[in-house]
Formats: C-alpha cells, structure tokens, sequence
DNA sequence: ACCGTATGCCAACGAGTGTTGACTTGCCAG
DNA sequence: CTGGCAAGTCAACACTCGTTGGCATACGGT
C-alpha cells in the first residue's frame, strides 16, 4: 500500500521498430528503462525506487539495467539528467521579468514529473542534492545574471528565487499540501509573480 | 560514505540517574533512543536511518527499540511529535505580521533540526508526508486564520506561507544551496517579511 | 534468603536489496 | 549451412533490513 506506481498497464506502447540499421533494437529497451526509471524515481525517490520495479515496468530483467547502465547511481544520474530549459528572456520588459518567469516554470512543470523525482531524491541522497545544486547555480544562476544590473547580487538573487519556486513544487507536487494542490495555476502566477520579480529586481534592502 | 552521521561520540553524556522510585532507568532509554532517532532521522530521513544505526548510538540493542517503541513506524512517529509553537500574534500591528512571523520562524529552526528531518523524511514516506499536511493544516492555518478578516482564506493564504517558508527550508537546510546557506538570518528575514506580509494580508490578485 | 519482574543482550529468521555470472535465444555475415 | 555475437533470461550470491523469541542479569519486596 506504499506503492507509487499502479502495478498493471506496464509500458503501454513500445516503438514498433526503432529505425537503425544492424542490431535489432537495443537503443529502444534502453530507451524503455530510462522511460520506466524516471517515472519511478518520480514517484518514491531514489531509495524506495528498486532496480527490480523498474525493470518490471519495462518488461525485461533486471539484470539489463546493470548492463546498459552500470548501478542504480548510474541509472539515477541518466534519468536525472535535467534541463531547466530556461528560455531568452531578453525581451521582456523589465518590470515583467517576474510574471515572466513564474508563468514558464508553470507551463513546464505541470506536465513533466522530473523536477519531482528530483526533488524527492535530492532529500535523501547526497548525490542528489549536488545535482540540484548544480542545477540551480549554472542553469538558474547564469539566467537571472542576465536580468540583473550588478552580476555579483546574482547568486543570492538566484537562490531566492530558487527558495520559492522550489517551495511551490515542495508543498504543490511533492508534500500535496490541498490549498496548493487545489489553487489553479492562473491564480498562483497571480501571487508568486511580485515575489519574484522583486527577488530579481528589487534593491537589496537592509 | 553515505552516512549522515559519523559513527563515534555516540550519545556522550548520559543522566547519571534519573529521578523516579522504581525500576532502574526505562525512562532514560526510552529518552536516549528518542533522542538518538530525531538525529539520525534528522540526517538520513525514514528510510536510510535504520533502527541498527539508532540503536547503536543510543547505545543499545535494536531490539529494545521495538519493546519501547513497537515499530520503526512507531519510533518515527514518537520522534516527529513537532510543535510548531506559533506564538500568540494577536498583538501585533496587522502591517508588521509577516516580518514577525518569520522571524519567528527563523530563531525556532536555526537551533532545531526537527523541521529538516520532517521535510527529509515527508519527501519519500507517504505518512511522513501526511503529518507534514496535518501539521500545517492545523498549526499554521488556525494561526493565519485569526490574523485576517475572511477565514475562508485561510487555507490558501497559509499554503502560499507555507510553501515560501519551506522552501527555505528546503533550499537552506536540506538541499544546502550555498547562496541560501550564506546569507545571514537577518537579511533573509528582511527579503522575505514582504513576500509573507503580502500572503498574509494582501486583497486576493485577480 | 528467596522470587517475581523489569531490563537488556544475543542469535536468528524471513524478506528484499543490488549485483554477478553462466546459460539460452535469435539474428546476420561468411 | 554454420559460426559468431549481441540481446535477453535465469538463478544465485552476499548483504542489510525490521522484527522476534529466548536467555542472562540485577533490582525490590517479603
């Protein structure tokens, strides 16, 4: 009754036959297995999440995991291999950079689990918690260097930003709190949207 | 290399004897593997803190673990027993709520480690996750709830505190963003009273 | 002195884990 | 047709976990 995942409707559809031209379709189970790690690292973290599941959800052996991907770290660093894909926000007027922000990270994380399973692994596992780091001071960091005036307020900025959207996926996706899982996301843009844009923008105060 | 916790200078220092008439000492026991289990909880979250580690810094045998406690369900749910002890702001002026709450917030957690360990441990454990919800849903929301007019918007605007208050947590004490480590309490507290005041009191956007 | 009882330790069980190696199957080149 | 090789299966190992029951020890009351 701790299972995060329906044991049944296991990889659905598979690739009928993958293009290639010699070997008969080893880039697909690997795909399947990467497909079938993310979804349950999504749902239980890195240590409820076992190479045995995963391995069921993508119909082959466990034993495959451990020959296309090494260990179970290795899995883990390849499904959690993460792009913000953080857009040009070059063009945004400045006093919107907030609204602007808060509504992209909306429209990318309503569909994708991944920043969950992160999220969820990162708490437990040290590994984990450097990928976020990492994440969050090239990815994150070097976007709201852009935004800004003086480059060195960047990384502190950054991580203020970072404190509230991540406090969104926490009590949003993550601990389910029901007043954020229930407010629709026009709403939340509504009030996360001054938040950060003077996280961004506003003068250090003191 | 995965421990939280290094293995020696177990539980240094031990009641020599504590007060009560019979029976030698259960009661110190009982304490020291409550207190042995919040660090260890604390550090690894539910499921890399094993009873075998606790026991062996409480100095002790796993199995008085389960005499006392019944079940590492039960242990986790003896060492999570978390008041958040909001103080009575009925006090305070409606425009300066938001910098006392969280600088409030901030002298509690800066020394008790309790709050990491829960949001560690709710990230993967379903019932850890649970608490977490209860803990907030009825601390924080009967506490938000007298400090506005309308208490239908109580839930809501206390899940928008919740999720910018945890996720400094999130980034400060677990994750370890550096940016979030670095700065100072004081300069937290004065970026973030204007995000939690506008939570607070601020007419519902639209 | 005795005995009941609470306190604690020891050894073990059963389940589940990541991981390994040898075996089987089916494809394609020669 | 035949040999080689990649893809996949199977069973097992070594380990750790939570949990259990039996056994030693030392106290307090009578």
């Amino acid at each position: 009754m701790t299972e995060g995942v329906p044991q049944q409707e296991r990889e659905a559809a598979v690739e009928p036959a993958a293009g290639g031209g010699r070997g008969r379709s080893s880039e697909a189970t690997r795909a399947a297995i990467l497909r079938a790690a993310r979804v349950r690292f999504a749902a239980d973290g890195y240590d409820r999440a076992t190479i045995r599941a995963i391995a069921a959800d993508a119909r082959i052996d466990p034993s495959m995991v451990m020959r296309y991907y090494g260990s179970k770290e290795g899995l883990f660093a390849a499904a959690a291999e993460f792009d913000l894909r953080l857009p040009d926000l070059s063009d945004v007027p400045t006093d919107r950079l907030g609204e602007a922000l808060v509504s992209y990270f909306f429209t990318r994380w309503e569909g994708d689990a991944t920043l969950p399973a992160l999220l969820r692994t990162a708490s437990t596992n040290p590994s984990g918690a450097e990928r976020v780091r990492a994440i969050f001071a090239t990815q994150l960091g070097t976007a709201v260097a852009r935004m800004i005036a003086d480059p060195t307020e960047a990384p502190r900025r950054a991580g203020l930003v970072a404190s509230q959207l991540l406090g969104v996926a926490l009590t949003r996706y993550v601990l389910r709190l029901p007043p954020m899982v229930d407010i629709s996301p026009a709403e939340l843009i509504a009030w996360l949207s001054p938040t950060i844009q003077r996280y961004l923008r506003a003068p250090i105060p003191g």
